[in-house]
DNA sequence: ACTGTTTGGTCAACTTGCTTGACATTATGG
DNA sequence: CCATAATGTCAAGCAAGTTGACCAAACAGT
């Protein structure tokens, strides 16, 4: 059963995914340096970014959107907790449920994190061009539209 | 030191960053599958996928492309060949180097393996039309231009 | 021919970041 | 009052990487 794809048309896919690999490397590069002369990891950044993207996000929200079993996420949101870089309140309607917000050292700390990714996309996609970038946008939705409806990501 | 961005760019910038996050996790996730089943893992399938796109690659050529330690190649490079579906031939000029390639088997593997990523890739890209598929590329190779020199991908 | 360097392999000890399983707590909702 | 849901926590274990140390073979320069 050999696809109906030229070799060329291959290569090209195959380049894709090298370059979307070695994209990634650079991008996570910078944080992972300055999250280690902290002590935290990249988990730790997942937290922060998305936490900061949405507060008031619940716990087993999260666990989705992170896709990591709540153990995982026990202990590095416990240390965020006592950085008081995270803070908990108990949600209005179910108090069982712990919203997570950003304290401001948090979002001070999410910022400088975040920072030299957000520079590397500003470049790469205003450097580009709108309608560039809305192209590039619009073939990464189409690649990632399916996990993220699994994890809870609405569009 | 604020930077000079909008609030509302900064969320765009994000919405990338996420956006690649949930790709990635798509393109990876049926791989895995497979290679769980035959007792493989991430990295078997990085080998595969390179020797495959750049055969006759030295040992450390490789360890510089993955960007692990050769520790860490080691065993799973000793396992594929056991597998038989890499094999080694002795460099030319240098019989010290082992040159790296895939035999009809790592080939049929392979081809397998990577071929879910393909299609997505094909289906996202070629979806998006020719002129968003080289706009992508220009997005990407930005991104990733640093981090493959250094891993000595030419381009 | 000697020597130092490079390529690669291997053993060992350790760390990190997960996993699953079991169980406890508290709040909710009927 | 009781089943269920959201969360926390302890424990054991595993996977995949790390660093360090050492070894052999092949090469390159003197």
């Amino acid at each position: 059963m050999p696809s109906q794809r030229s070799a060329q048309r291959e290569r090209e896919l195959d380049d894709a995914w090298e370059l979307m690999h070695f994209a990634l490397r650079a991008v996570i590069a910078r944080p992972d340096q300055m999250l280690e002369k902290r002590g935290l990891s990249r988990v730790h950044h997942r937290i922060l970014f998305f936490v900061a993207r949405q507060p008031d996000l619940s716990v087993n929200q999260l666990l989705q959107v992170l896709g990591v079993s709540k153990q995982a996420l026990n202990e590095p949101l416990r240390e965020l907790y006592a950085q008081d870089l995270v803070a908990f309140t108990p949600a209005p309607q179910d108090r069982r449920q712990r919203r997570l917000v950003l304290t401001a050292a948090g979002r001070e700390l999410e910022r400088r994190l975040t920072e030299p990714q957000r520079r590397m996309f500003d470049s790469a996609l205003g450097g580009a061009g709108i309608r560039a970038e809305t192209a590039w946008r619009r073939v990464m939705q189409s690649m990632a539209a399916e996990e993220m409806a699994r994890s809870g990501r609405a569009r």
